[in-house]
DNA sequence: CCTATGACGGATG
DNA sequence: GCATCCGCCATAG
């Protein structure tokens, strides 16, 4: 087994996706406010790291953006991210999206963790 | 052990 | 808005 796998199975990796799966079509939040819906404030970079590694197909990753709605990925990552986005009815203004309408307001840890996946 | 590199975030000028 | 710097977590060499 890779360790990055291994890695994504640790509690915290577990909270992280369950957040994010938590994010509705159409909505969007970000790596800091995932990582402190989570129980880890200054995680911010782990859970970028684990949309990295994850599966793409098992997450709704497009929907995590980094601070003020700006998109962080590059190039043609970059494009099929905003892509995806507009097609669940996502506006930008600008290179960003307009998080005062858009922004999923997501709930502490404890609702969550027990919940079905 | 140290350095470099990221899908980061905040503070500062 | 832009440029810099620094803090933060994780991984690779």
């Amino acid at each position: 087994m890779l360790y990055a796998a291994m890695r994504a199975d640790e509690p915290r990796d577990i909270a992280f996706r369950r957040i994010v799966l938590s994010i509705p079509p159409g909505k969007v939040s970000t790596y800091g406010h995932v990582a402190a819906a989570a129980g880890y404030p200054r995680f911010h970079r782990a859970v970028a790291r684990l949309l990295r590694i994850d599966p793409p197909d098992q997450l709704p990753w497009h929907r995590v953006l980094g601070a003020g709605g700006e998109i962080k990925l590059r190039g043609a990552a970059a494009k099929e991210q905003r892509a995806r986005l507009k097609l669940e009815g996502v506006r930008f203004r600008g290179e960003r999206v307009d998080m005062e309408r858009y922004e999923h307001a997501l709930k502490p840890w404890e609702v969550y963790k027990d919940l079905p996946m």
